[in-house]
Order: structure tokens, then C-alpha cells, then sequence
DNA sequence: GGTGGTTACGACCAACGTAAAGATC
DNA sequence: GATCTTTACGTTGGTCGTAACCACC
């Protein structure tokens, strides 16, 4: 099982294409033909099915595998090559949308005030992505955020060693039209509202799955979704009807035609992290200490 | 950075020697050297110390990312061997060495009962063991322990997608010698002991890590540490003062010379889960259900 | 001088590309 | 018949072992 044979598997479940995958790849098709062969060979089992392509009930298997790994094979050699590399002044953050709060925009201020020279770039990512791009050292630090209970931590992927670090929590709201019934309530219950219509907005508000596995229903489908990472459209479609939404109470408050209503049990909490690796930059170390400071 | 290379690293490192890394893997000493050098060209850094053979820092960091990537590389292909195999009647079992109680003996023997020509293998391992011979396809199945707080996951290593099912938990409890000022209590605080002596025996008890982590503290610093997976060795040494340990209540209640105090805050249970693969046996299913219903 | 890692070199095998064949819509 | 995958085959490059070399105790 060569990486370059799981990548090239990947790339052509991805492209759904043999000859597609090899000119994204560099390849020949007869080389991605090969690969595809000897995977089969290796592991004795058919892994894509051809005319039209696509994975075997194995060869979906092993995409869930093959991603995570060719992940940390990259996180691996970027891990190496930040310690030795001795790093310019620069501070590339990836962020999720709701993490660009003012608290960090202020501290990155702050940090470039501080370093002079500093090329600071932010990149707004969905969650998985900022934490592969710290992982692989596309960036040097990452905020991405999500609903855990108090003090816990947030559930993020695991593909090498990271620092986290809480830095900023919020009460979770419920995103709702402002004529909706509920929306004079002072508080909710979250379980009340497994079966509501939900817009799931996966990088804008909270993923519904986490809310699923933060209630522990089997509830929260998606009445629609919502791919954008913008706070205001969201706000549209939720006060047009289109469903509900959860977010952190700052960042549901003053969106026209809306209203948030924070929730009460189970006791749930919006949480900001920062991610970084364990090599962090000086331009890094400025940030953390100025968001936690 | 092939898996060969990189299994080479690992285990040049683990024998602390190219010579008997060699001998280990079925290689020559040449042929080792020149995995070294092929990843150390690779990657741009010297990774192995030489003379004597150990890892430089950044070998360190290699050895983080290798063991769980080899580990994972194993998994998938398990995972995928898996699916194809029509698996005999076999159940083997990994299990830590807590979670060998009366209510898994007997639901063994409920399963051997209904399924004839049944072969039954348990092997007591250490937690990360026993998650690994079941992501490896040694065991079929994994009971392993650990402190949550209640209707929490235990954190299991990620390797890959496995079920996992929480079938038993138990009050947490403090293990001291009969004779310990506290011993009497009807319940302890475990804030109050991060500073009292610890025997650490992670494959009978809870590992002290496990409560560091539960409680946020830095204390729980091992006063002697056990290696053994003998629960009746473990009370012998608490007994004559070496230190405390965390166990189930039901595990840490007669053995002689000591006594068991229940844990009272914080909210922490001792949880036992069975953790199988995605494409479980017969024989596992049944187990499982026989442990939960 | 012995143990143990490195380098040189030759044999072998694996991987790619070209090109022709085969399959499927 | 057009498109896309497979197979055949030749070239290239990489990997291993043997053996000579070198470094450190």
C-alpha cells in the first residue's frame, strides 16, 4: 500500500475518472491503471468499479483511510520541515468564519504593531480545512470553534500532535425569525427543538452533526443547507423561514428580520480554539499570548 | 516517505541499532543504512543520531507521526481483509485487564452456548493493545477502561473508524491502605489526592494520565509505578503504603489490607466499552448484545 | 582489532510511458 | 465509432545484497 497508490485511488474516486485522475495527477492512464491494479492486487479485493467509476463497498472503505492517511503523511513532513526551517515573518491564519471576531482581529493588530515586517495573511476556511492546512503548514495557526460542554474540549480530527487552546466562549443561540413563536422567549431547550426545520450551514453556524452528537438525538436534519460563510446570508435564510440555526449569541445578535434566543439546557457552550503546531513561530507565539492575554 | 523507510525508522530506533533493526525486519545492515539515508535525504534533516543510535529531535517528531501512521496503514489493510473474509467461527477477545469481570466471563459463556464449534480466545492486554490487535485483525473484538465523566466517550486512539459501545460503568474509587487516615471516609474528592503518593499501574488501574487529564491538574505524579496487570499485586502494594490508585469500585472492594473509598467529586464514572470493527463477526455481535441487553 | 555503520557496485525488480488491443456506451 | 480502460513491452530508475571500506570504542 504505496502513498502514491492510495493517492492516486483517492484522485480517482475523486475525479469519478481514470484519465481525469491522471492528468490531475501528471500521470499517464495507463500508470493510474496500474496503480488501481496493484492496490487491487495487494489487498485482493476489487476497489473501484469501472464503466461507471466509482468505489466498491471496499474501496469506500479504504478512501476512509486513505484520506486521514495521506493527511498525516503530509502533517508529518511539514512537522519535520518547521524544525529546521527557520521562518520568515510571517503569520498565515486559517480561520473559520465565526472565529473572525473583533477579540481577534484586535490581537492581530496588536501582533503586527508589535513585529514590524510581518506579512500577516487570513485565509477563511470550514473547520477541517483550517486544521489541514495547520497540519500540512499551509498556515501557521488556525481558530476554528464549535459547541462542546463547559471546560471540554473541542472534538477535533486527530492527525498528529497539535497545541489547543480555549480562547474565547460564548452562550449558544438559536438563530430564528423574528415572527416565530419561540422568539420571545428568553431561553430554549435544545432538545425541544430536534425537530424543528433547520438550515445547516456547516461553515457559517454550528454543523448540525455536532449538535446531533452534543444532544445526543438522532434529530437536527437538515430541513436545508446552506454552503456559504456568510453570517448575513444565513440571517436571510433563516428569517425568510428557510429553518433554524444555532450559532454563538454575538454572532446571532443584529442580523435583520432575526432573532436569538440563547439556550438553556443541556448546559452547552459555544468555544473559540486556537490550533497550532507544536513548533510554533515567534509571529505565533504573539498571537496566542494576545488572544489569552 | 515509504511505509518501508519508514517502518525501518521506527524500528532502527526502537532497537537503538541498524544491526539488529536489520535483523528484526529480515534486511541487511546495508540495506537499513540506506532507508536512513533515503529518509533523511527525503526530508532534509539528519534523523538518527549515530554512535550511539537514537533519534535527533526531529527524529523524535518522525517516531510521533510513524508508529500511528504504520499502525493505521495495518488497520486499513485489516480492515479491508475484513470484508472479504468468510471468518470461522472464531471470538477472540482483547481485553484490559479490569474489564475481565463476571458479567463478560458469563456472557462469553452465554455466547460459546449458542454458537457450537465456537473457539474462544481472550488475551489480556493494555488498553492501547487491545484497541490495536482489534484495528490489526488480531482480535476480533476489544474491552477496554478508563474515568469519564458520565455519558461521556472514553478518548480511544484514532485509527480508523471502529464501533464503539459502552456496556458497563461503575463508581470510581481510591484504593489505600487499611490503616490510611482517609480510609474510613465515606467518600473522597479527588482534587483533594493530586498530591498524595500515586502508584501508577496503567495496564491494572487507572492509568494516573487518565485522572490528570479528568480532573485539569498536574498533580497525580507516580510515587512508584507497576507494570504488571495483577490486580491482586497492585492491592499488596497499596496495602503496604507505596501509594494509592484509581479503581472501579467493584475491582478495588476485598482486597485484603485495603480499603475502597468511592470517589465523590467530581462527577466521574469508571466506564467499560467494547470497541469492535464497522464489519463485526457473528460471534461479535452476539457478544455485544449479550453485554448489553 | 572488533563491532557496527557507510559506500560501491552489480543484479534484479518495479514503475512509468508508448502503443496497441479490448470493452462499453 | 468514440471514449475510456486494459494489456504488452521496452526503458529507466530504484532497491536490495555482497563486499570492501571506514569510524569509533
Amino acid at each position: 500500500m504505496d502513498p502514491h497508490l492510495l493517492r492516486t485511488f483517492v484522485a480517482v474516486i475523486e475525479h469519478g475518472s481514470f484519465s481525469a485522475a491522471a492528468q490531475g495527477l501528471g500521470y499517464t492512464q495507463s500508470a493510474v491503471s496500474q496503480h488501481i491494479a496493484a492496490l487491487e492486487a495487494d489487498l485482493g479485493t476489487r476497489l473501484v468499479e469501472r464503466r461507471p467509476v466509482g468505489p466498491t463497498a471496499a474501496g469506500e472503505r479504504l478512501v476512509e483511510h486513505a484520506r486521514p492517511l495521506l493527511l498525516r503523511l503530509d502533517a508529518a513532513r511539514a512537522d519535520i520541515a518547521r524544525l529546521r526551517q527557520v521562518r520568515p515573518a510571517r503569520l498565515a491564519v486559517a480561520c473559520a468564519p465565526i472565529t473572525l471576531t473583533p477579540a481577534l482581529t484586535m490581537a492581530l493588530a496588536r501582533v503586527r504593531e508589535a513585529t514590524p515586517g510581518l506579512t500577516l495573511a487570513v485565509e477563511v476556511h470550514g473547520r477541517d480545512e483550517a486544521v489541514r492546512a495547520v497540519l500540512t503548514g499551509a498556515a501557521d495557526v488556525a481558530l476554528v470553534d464549535g459547541v462542546a460542554a463547559p471546560s471540554d474540549p473541542l472534538p477535533l480530527p486527530d492527525a498528529g500532535p497539535m497545541s489547543t487552546l480555549a480562547v474565547a466562549e460564548a452562550p449558544l443561540a438559536i438563530l430564528l425569525p423574528a415572527d416565530h413563536p419561540l422568539a420571545r422567549r428568553p431561553s430554549l431547550r435544545l432538545g425541544d427543538l430536534a425537530d424543528a426545520h433547520w438550515v445547516d450551514a456547516p461553515d457559517t453556524a454550528v454543523p448540525l452533526g455536532q449538535l446531533r452528537s452534543a444532544v445526543r438525538s438522532d434529530g437536527f436534519t437538515p430541513h436545508m443547507t446552506y454552503d456559504g460563510t456568510d453570517v448575513r446570508g444565513l440571517g436571510a435564510l433563516v428569517a425568510s423561514g428557510h429553518g433554524l440555526a444555532a450559532l454563538p449569541l454575538p454572532a446571532a445578535t443584529g442580523l435583520t428580520g432575526t432573532a436569538a434566543v440563547r439556550i438553556r439546557a443541556p448546559r452547552l457552550v459555544h468555544r473559540t480554539e486556537v490550533v497550532h503546531p507544536r513548533t510554533p513561530t515567534a509571529a505565533v507565539r504573539a498571537l496566542v499570548s494576545e488572544l489569552n492575554g
